[in-house]
DNA sequence: TATGGTCAGTGCATCGTTACACCGATTTCA
DNA sequence: TGAAATCGGTGTAACGATGCACTGACCATA
């Protein structure tokens, strides 16, 4: 069963290497066309396929695109890992998958190791204000996408972001909230000291000052400013928070703008540890739409995150590339993100229901 | 900043290439100390780090390990993924994830692709009864691990298998169920055409049998004999069988073993549908526990799987054994399964407390 | 002092693919 | 008609690491 190389297949076709090669290469202009039939019969016929090894060693660059997201544990990042290798594979690269654990130190060791074992291409789910400790890499031609994450300021000009509108995200969210009704809203999650969080919780407070309150009314989780940041662990922050927020009764929120689903449903689960009930004693709205959202009881509401697209147009930056100038490197794509109404969010006990406007966004499926 | 190869370690050593080599490969009886200690520092100097590539064109593989999941959209599987990224991670070596979706023409392309382009070791994630589609790459020296799947008398001697014991496991479920003084309890699954689950199947059936009842006395869905078997519909069909189980209140269930917990919380979304309580209308349990069960309202009973121990032992397997015989090539490794009991399980109304006998499993945490 | 054995280390061919430089034959054009 | 350009294709030297077969120096034994 020994290998079949492109020797084999030259000889077959009565060639050169160096032809096969040029075929391979999609230089077909350099020869006729019977040539490029024989070619072609030879390597179905042989079943050839590429070394890969040989390959990389020569051009000194894979054909593997690089995903780092902070851990596949996490639903919504096994989802989107998911959608990134089916796209992937629609366009013949295989994916490399890495955990970063959200931590800068690791997500750089992976894209250094990565670009130094030839993948040329990463998509990099981030959400660090800065991409300097990438920085020295991508100068050197890393091709990166960045995803959960709109393009900053400071980053390299080659880098591409694909991500949603986290500002209009988190104002719609509030906003479905301030419609129903609710003036206590608060706002959980761990730190927000990244991009895509401080965007959502920026949002929150344009729809709270947008609707005539004052964000300082608002019940605030000192959670907020704490180091946990975990993907993991995000369940029990919202435990955690829903405990802390409702200590004392009189200045516990009626409404809650969870960062993401895990985050809500651990908050939803910290209700129930008090006694509470979602969507009848506290509206609780998530991020992403895992699929867990319409499994939940009750079903959350949540911005749905439309990740199938968002993975294809994250691979096809990453691979395609030069081939096709699909995007301007360095821009930034901000797609818009939908607001799934579902029964976790409902009107506040009391409140005058004609008082609801236009909402901002499309309705529950 | 071009690359550091073996050459520029050698020079900078005062040796040559073949010695530096000798030195990475552990052939280090072949060298005075002296020697070892210079290309040593060399190497951290340079900061040399081997170019895989060229090691894979030489040597014919990798140091990756393959893993092939159903879907790292499961959160089961992401869970896993994440595992086994973590144990591969302290061995040294990078795994490579594919989604078979379970289709066993894409497992098969996967292992024969991954065997192509150098892997040694691949873990796949199975069920299916036979292994013959990939026997042909295990006959030519595929290290195979499987997982979720017991060794079966015609797989290849070489196989090892990880699996929790799902007899057992169904066993327990049911009997839990049992003695909670349920007895017309149903299995939830999609096709059980496939081992563990036939498995976790038969153990029910045991713990029924055994308790002086009869299967066929069983509220009995039909979805088990259909087709539906993916990881992603998973949700659905638990729904599904909500749905048609209780079409007749007469013939309906009382409690729930469904097949795994993704597809016990469609299940319970179902019931939601029909406005039936789960725990208190009707009890479930699922399997593998995954994060969301805790999270679930109510908190869903299922039996753990010991994922990181597993992950762990299925890393150690594919890329230790030989150096480290630690366990008989053929041989199956079946871990304990626990139950965790919560609330989506509860007594029968009406049914005498009394009859309870001794759990076989550990309590809630 | 031959003979042989170890020790420490080296030379070289090789893995499969690629792309540059080149080549002979035909066509184009002034 | 001769010079140049084009066409279809080939030879060859890498890419970086590996490990077999080898060598020369040193030591031990007879």
């Amino acid at each position: 069963m020994a290998r079949v190389t492109i020797q084999h297949v030259a000889q077959a076709a009565g060639v050169s290497p160096s032809t096969v090669s040029n075929f391979l290469n999609d230089r077909q202009g350099r020869m006729v066309a019977a040539t490029r039939v024989r070619i072609e019969s030879a390597i179905s016929e042989l079943g050839y396929r590429p070394n890969r090894a040989a390959r990389q060693l020569r051009n000194g660059k894979t054909q593997t695109v690089g995903l780092v997201v902070p851990s596949v544990g996490n639903p919504f990042w096994g989802a989107f890992a998911h959608e990134v290798e089916i796209a992937a594979l629609a366009l013949g690269c295989s994916v490399l998958l890495c955990n970063s654990e959200r931590d800068p130190e690791r997500e750089r060791r992976y894209v250094e190791e990565l670009w130094e074992d030839g993948v040329r291409s990463i998509i990099l789910c981030t959400s660090l204000p800065s991409l300097q400790h990438v920085s020295h890499v991508i100068a050197e031609g890393l091709r990166l996408v960045t995803f959960d994450r709109p393009a900053q300021p400071n980053d390299p000009d080659s880098v591409v972001s694909i991500s949603i509108d986290n500002n209009v995200g988190g104002q719609v969210a509030t906003a479905h909230l301030l419609e129903l009704g609710h003036t206590r809203i608060a706002f959980v999650s761990g730190s927000i000291r990244s991009v895509n969080r401080s965007a959502r919780y920026r949002g929150y407070c344009d729809a709270i000052e947008a609707a005539g309150l004052s964000v300082a009314d608002m019940p605030h989780w000192t959670g907020l400013d704490a180091d946990l940041f975990g993907d993991v662990e995000a369940a029990e922050v919202g435990r955690a928070a829903a405990k802390d927020l409702f200590a004392d009764p009189a200045t516990a929120p009626t409404a809650v703008v969870a960062i993401n689903d895990m985050t809500a449903l651990g908050f939803c689960r910290g209700l129930r540890d008090l006694g509470l009930k979602v969507g009848q004693d506290v509206s609780v709205i998530g991020f992403d739409d895992i699929i867990l959202a319409d499994l939940y009881d009750p079903p959350l509401t949540s911005v749905r995150q439309p990740i199938t697209r968002m993975a294809q147009l994250a691979v096809a930056e990453a691979v395609e590339r030069g081939s096709n100038e699909s995007t301007d490197p360095g821009s930034s794509v901000l797609l818009r993100a939908e607001l799934i109404v579902r029964e976790s969010t409902a009107r506040l006990a009391g409140s005058d229901a004609t008082s609801a406007t236009t909402a901002g966004a499309a309705a529950s499926r």
